[in-house]
DNA sequence: TTTAATAGTGTAGGAAATACACATTATATT
DNA sequence: AATATAATGTGTATTTCCTACACTATTAAA
């Protein structure tokens, strides 16, 4: 027996100190104007990753963007014709890099718009569950990986990586253990730069230092 | 466009100091005699994890165990016939509890046997890629989980666990901090009987306190 | 009774995690 | 110029966890 066969996005971001998810508004039935997540379905003689990339960016207008599979989700109920396996795929952006790139560039989505994770909108199908087990797969990978820097801009203060963590993992940090444990990492290189356009003391900016990283974990 | 779906079910126990997984002889082309994992088609009107229970009954006459997805694996070239899906799942067995149970009622595999992990046989598909993800993620997952006691008999010594936990993690681990680790984790509860049929001092049993475990997890 | 094989046990040193409070600095306001 | 505001940035003591390391006890078999 066969099955229509579709992959769905889950894009995370973290931007004013919340982490956001790009939904886009359906332009099409069933689900006309819920807002979805962005998918469409697999092409017959083309690769699995191969569809992520092209979806994603038919979708959304994002390239080269490194995206992890999720889980398969296969409900019958899912959709009123009938049982569509969907693969979800995560990705973590920056919104720096990807906020003047996105655009949707198919009839089937009407447009695309952050929603904070903790402010969610009804959503078509089952992409709700699906959000909620991007949240707790982060959860569950965050300590000590690359995972916060990947949601941040390539310069950043300690106290917005700090407020990553935090909402990755749900609860509050102290902010001297916090930085004394980043530190000992090793992973982040001091900037000579600093926060502007704030009205008050300007924080230092740091940047992800990827070969420290990668050094710390190739013994691994 | 619609593609055939399929499941395949990765079925690990720990035996003779080693890990296992179920492995089953193809009685159908293509890769007809070739050893591959237990699996089968999902009806069309067939939620995927009732499909899950079906196919592993039918597969290998075994009930009511849990299964994790594990991931989806769709290459074009998996299949001669062009693109199979499969959902693979993820199941730890207690041999102990599985040995007099299986049995394949299917025709479309010959026999069932258990296969040490570091000796697989050439394998159908992508069939051993699925494998070695298993094996990925276990790893990433055992440290004070659950994992090591569901591959263990219901009572077992410390030895025994701690070759669960060496072969999971691939490397030797020393046996007093091993033990004081466990113990401070408290899931253990302290049988007054030992194991048997040995020639030599004979080792005292424990059991896994599902209690103790969940009061742990649940505040987190 | 001896041998072989495994069970079972403690301590000291180092590393990392936690708890906790105040002076400093840049800007905006009066 | 003085003041208020809002966030930055820093240290220490305590406890907990991790690691390294070697010998005696027990049982069955020879």
């Amino acid at each position: 027996m066969q099955t229509h066969f579709t992959i769905d996005c889950v894009i995370l971001t973290f931007d004013e100190g919340q982490l956001k998810v790009l939904l886009a508004e359906r332009n099409e039935y069933p689900y006309k104007d819920w807002w979805a997540l962005p998918g469409y379905f697999v092409n017959k003689y083309e690769e699995m990753e191969d569809a992520v990339s092209r979806i994603l960016f038919e979708m959304t207008g994002l390239k080269d963007i490194y995206m992890d599979q999720l889980a398969a989700f296969a409900g019958v109920k899912r959709h009123p014709e009938g049982r569509i396996l969907t693969v979800a795929y995560l990705a973590l952006v920056q919104m720096e890099e990807v906020k003047n790139k996105i655009s949707s560039g198919s009839t089937y989505m009407r447009q695309l718009k952050w929603f904070p994770v903790t402010a969610l909108p009804d959503l078509a199908f089952d992409h709700k569950e699906i959000i909620e087990l991007s949240l707790d797969r982060l959860k569950k990978t965050v300590s000590y990986s690359m995972t916060p820097y990947e949601l941040l801009p390539s310069k950043f203060t300690l106290t917005q990586l700090q407020q990553v963590y935090e909402a990755l993992l749900n609860k509050q940090l102290d902010k001297r253990n916090f930085r004394k444990k980043i530190n000992n990492l090793g992973y982040l290189k001091e900037l000579n730069e600093f926060q502007k356009g704030v009205s008050y003391r300007a924080a230092k900016l740091y940047s992800f230092d990827k070969k420290k990283f990668h050094k710390t974990f190739s013994q691994d």
